[in-house]
DNA sequence: CGATCGTTTGACGGTGCTCAATCACCGTGG
DNA sequence: CCACGGTGATTGAGCACCGTCAAACGATCG
């Protein structure tokens, strides 16, 4: 049981200069039944789910521990049960990239399930805990049970789309909507898991927001500011409250060049600036002088 | 046979005004054997593949036809055989998003595998054509034949990897990287498929790119212009060629933040901060010849 | 309580967005 | 054949936004 240690594991410590400290990587040897896990993944508990006896590894990750280091190749394919986990990439310079947020029911190291190495490395941003799949048994297991099997597909699926989220919060031009779209995105996915979509509390700092977004940490500070000098937003480190849902809405929209204060939001705002507009229509026709 | 237009192929007409002109979809009743799907996606020729007698419809796609509609349900995942998709996503005010260029091998329509609704839409930027995998029958193909199963499962670890990829793009902060990255991205791309990853030949507008990238297309234009000015593009139209591999290659990486200390290319006009400064009338690249 | 890190705010300068104008390219129709 | 729109690409001018540097404050933990 404990070689399920593996590479990724052992390879963390003293690697990255995390090693001291408490961040520590706990494989609880623990294992839950896999019907907790198809739960987890949407499944309808009444669905006599039969786990064919199976029980899935349970591992807890401390804050700040990384369960994934990039580069590594993993055996196992994580799905996050509780938590939070930030991917990042770290540049030659040293510059450290974040490219997503995991929470729960998201899938990591899927990279493992091609044998390829670990694109990005993970770190747990809160203490958190992951359903470890061993890659070598994963064929075994989708062939006992169905349902898992449709599980991961569905898993698979979803981190998709989740990544194609990601690529609409960064498209945006304006840092100011690029924020806003990240505080609906988390308020999002705290209302999917049952928590309130108002009263947030962000996992990561300012730093990593600013490095996901594509901006200073700084403009990322100001623009929580901004927000809450509009009353959208109440901010309290990393504590915040949705004060106007609407009117933060508004602010994802692509839009530039709307900082001339007066808060115009509740309906109209028809105006939208210059908006790139499909072929037609709205096209006024240039007068082609020469 | 011709109910396989569907929902999407049908809902394409006359919904976003595309209706007219030769923007035709397509759904050529041509099938192919399984293997060739099997080989696409990397599986040895060699391998004695019985494909299980299992042949793939295969879909024509002529430029500038959709291929999914955002919204709509398809009832299959798509596998694009030859040609470049972008995918796309309009906002309420009309703004078209790009959100991801697709080309050979990539997975289209994903969403599919669990019954959701398509998030993005896909139009052919060339005449292109794609295998149309139906979902009612990926389970029973997947059982008789271990080896599509095994490939479905690599294809979305890669489409995983790509989404990643794009979020690498768009995390750069300078216009000026995300461009480099971009033109990197096409060119790894093109060598992926065995063509040549110094001539490019770009399918999307730029306008397409900038809304990628999440800038504006003037500054698309511009940072190409800044690229040939410093003898690293030669560019005409969407027809650009790499002329300094490696010094492109330096203006993939995210110059800004906390840097001075290392590195900073040794070439161009050795400021140190930002690229965009050329003193001096660097290289006056050879080869205008075509 | 002191050190370190994260957060906020100010000032300044440069990048890049907006608004234009110009040119090239096309398919259409006179 | 060349005018006539229409679209895409490039470039310029102006200025707002935001990245950089700096300083102050708060939070956390030993």
């Amino acid at each position: 049981m404990s070689h399920e240690i593996s590479v990724s594991a052992g390879a963390t410590f003293g690697v990255n200069g995390w090693s001291n400290e408490r961040c520590s990587l706990m494989p609880m040897t623990a294992t839950s039944p896999l019907s907790d896990l198809l739960m987890l993944m949407g499944c309808e508990p009444d669905a006599a789910v039969h786990d064919a006896g199976l029980s899935v590894p349970l591992w807890q990750v401390r804050s700040g521990a990384a369960l994934l280091l990039e580069g590594a190749c993993s055996s196992h394919v994580y799905v996050v049960r509780t938590g939070t986990f930030k991917c990042i990439k770290i540049a030659e310079d040293g510059y450290e990239q974040v490219l997503a947020f995991a929470g729960q029911g998201e899938v990591l190291a899927f990279e493992a399930l091609c044998g390829e190495p670990q694109r990005m490395g993970a770190v747990a941003l809160e203490d958190s805990s992951v359903y470890a799949l061993p890659v070598r048994e994963l064929d075994s297991w989708r062939r006992q049970s169905r349902r898992f099997d449709h599980v991961l597909h569905v898993a698979l699926s979803r981190q998709l789309t989740r990544a194609g989220q990601m690529t609409e919060l960064m498209a945006a031009v304006s840092s100011d909507v690029r924020l806003a779209r990240f505080i609906m995105w988390w308020s999002n996915r705290m209302a999917e898991r049952g928590q309130s979509p108002r009263r947030l509390l962000l996992r990561m700092s300012r730093r990593d927001i600013a490095s996901l977004l594509g901006v200073a940490h700084e403009t990322v500070s100001r623009s929580f500011s901004t927000f809450v000098d509009q009353g959208l937003l109440r901010v309290d480190n990393r504590e915040i409250e949705i004060l106007d849902p609407v009117g933060l809405k508004a602010c994802t929209r692509n839009t530039r060049g709307f900082s001339d204060d007066t808060l115009q939001r509740g309906s109209p705002a028809g105006r939208s600036g210059t908006l790139r507009q499909r072929a037609g229509a709205d096209q006024t026709p240039t007068a082609l002088a020469h």
